[in-house]
DNA sequence: CGGACTAATGTAACCGTTTACATTTTATTT
DNA sequence: AAATAAAATGTAAACGGTTACATTAGTCCG
């Protein structure tokens, strides 16, 4: 493998005139540029980023934190950000960790030795929680909830519900059952927020018995859906935290018979691609992956180069898709 | 950041001692061995792995060029992929290329300058469709089709879609339209060679027009079953080559008032995690995502190490999964 | 007790860049 | 043409590890 002294060699030139005809070109004589280049040519000779990055104790390389890749709204987000870096000229660095702190730790000792200059957490943290990021890397996190610290991407979870919620009370709706996510999960509990307070404000009572609890998967909203289906006065909609586990939930309910919209209105969160296709298709909100993956990739980068930022939080807006997985309750008109 | 000589210096020990402890701990003292630990706790040292791996001229990172990591598919190989590679030491760079050349060469100039050791491709490449990637890189086929040359894991597409078309024969089906990836994509050369086997074995001749052409996204689906619902003698039976297209084709065919699978019955490929909860379920096609995921890091890893392969490539098992969108052809029993 | 061997440790070169600083060349001004 | 400024180039010291080789300490045996 030729390196940087065969090249100044071979061009009659010094291995300092090289390095800047090739990161700094302007500062070398159009004379020299082209010894150069016709050396490097010649030779075939590729810089070795290794080296470069290790002189200039840069990794140009970050982590992303998922806490599972194969769930669609995080492909989409990481599609984006992987997007943005290359435009930047950085790596991602995958970090898929199936939800296990272990995992999670051996990514974060990578940019703590250096191999990365900083992550993108995906993980929802609060101060319950925590973060296992020690404050000194640079981090942001993209997927927060309303009490995440530091740098954060996020939507307005409890006022996204609150809207979902409000339009089906609209609809004549009074019980109104939830999958949620696992209790602790910030997500969950923001989203749950915005049903609770939807309710109150329609003056309907709080009834613990609604919530089955999921884990956003397909096959716990399958689950969580006999819940409702055994109920002696069952909810006459059901308010999913994500689509997934709405279109798991729609399978029981069709199964027991149950007609979607007639007889029970399923709406989601998220607004993955299947949810348009699903049967009968599904009224959920779509978060802006895209647009969150190329902000947080944009803010990590201002973070990593010491860059102040010009909001610490920052707060997207979301969609409201209604489909046909939604309908007036059974007795209204 | 304390560096390497700072402990040294401290623990009383020379630097070679230091980096012995750190790597190869058999060969230092007792004594010295706790000395170490205790100056590194000291001073809370982090060895510097840029360095270190520009010393050993290894990135300990691999390339994963996909075409989009979105597609579930990819995305469950990516991350057993990921789960090997991270007990082996390796880290991911994440290279979605979306189809374009210019990303891939971005990605493989990555392994010319060092910053990955090799590639894992997951575009499907022949003969017809080249691969840009040079030959004195490592890298494996993890998608590969019956004309890849190099390292590859693959599963027998041919063989599979002959085994879908048989059943769907054997069901009394003798019109079965096809929804195809793009002409020139090998996937869809194999597997509709194996269409075209069966139907030659059981004596029913070859239609062109009963192939319509996709690019193996829901949205293409959706277009491509219109192409069915207009004809004057209808298929009664659909093979996708995606789960997906069959997915968006359904959703077509359920809106013409086309029943499935009474009327018509629709198979897929990959056994998405979808096609267990779309209505109706599909009859599909699994592959093993997770194990190709984990060979194809495997065998990189040795292609990388240059240990020889026990075989150049592996063609794994796939398995017939058989749901509730096919039935008789209509007319039959 | 001395010689032979092994284990533990130290010294310093090396990996391939970048870049501060010194030097030379070229352009500009008086 | 000399003086000065600016541009181009060169020299060599980093960066933080690893490791070949040299050296020292420790063990065993006749």
């Amino acid at each position: 493998m030729s390196n940087i002294r065969d090249v100044a060699r071979l061009a009659g030139v010094s291995v300092a005139t090289v390095s800047r005809a090739l990161s700094n070109p302007e500062k070398v004589s159009d004379d020299s540029l082209e010894k150069v280049h016709n050396a490097i040519a010649q030779v075939g000779y590729r810089p070795n980023m290794l080296a470069r990055n290790f002189r200039s104790a840069r990794a140009y390389a970050v982590v992303v934190l998922v806490p599972d890749i194969a769930n669609p709204f995080y492909s989409l987000f990481i599609r984006a950000l992987e997007d943005r870096a290359q435009q930047k000229g950085y790596a991602v660095l995958l970090g898929d960790t199936r939800g296990t702190p272990e995992r999670e730790m051996d990514y974060i000792r990578r940019v703590e030795t250096r191999l990365a200059d900083g992550i993108v957490q995906l993980r929802p943290s609060s101060e319950k929680s925590q973060n296992n990021i020690p404050p000194d890397i640079p981090c942001v996190n993209a997927c927060g909830c309303e009490y995440t610290t530091g740098p954060a991407i996020r939507i307005d979870n409890r006022a996204a519900a609150k809207t979902m919620v409000n339009y089906l009370i609209s609809l004549g709706h009074r019980r109104i059952g939830v999958i949620s996510g696992l209790k602790d999960n910030p997500h969950a509990i923001d989203r749950l927020e915005g049903y609770k307070e939807a309710l109150a404000e329609a003056g309907i009572p709080f009834e613990k018995d609604l919530i089955a609890e999921g884990d956003f998967t397909m096959w716990s909203g399958l689950n969580a859906a006999f819940q409702f289906c055994n109920m002696k006065v069952r909810p006459t909609a059901v308010f999913s935290m994500n689509d997934e586990m709405a279109i798991g939930a729609m399978q029981t309910l069709k199964n027991q018979g149950i007609r979607i919209p007639e007889d029970m209105s399923v709406t989601g969160f998220d607004d993955i691609a299947y949810s348009k296709y699903s049967d009968p298709s599904l009224t959920t909100i779509s978060q802006p992956a895209e647009e969150m993956g190329k902000m947080a990739m944009d803010m990590l980068l201002k973070v990593i180069e010491g860059e102040p930022l010009s909001q610490r939080e920052c707060v997207l807006p979301t969609e409201f898709i209604i489909r046909k997985s939604t309908g007036p309750a059974p007795g209204k008109k």
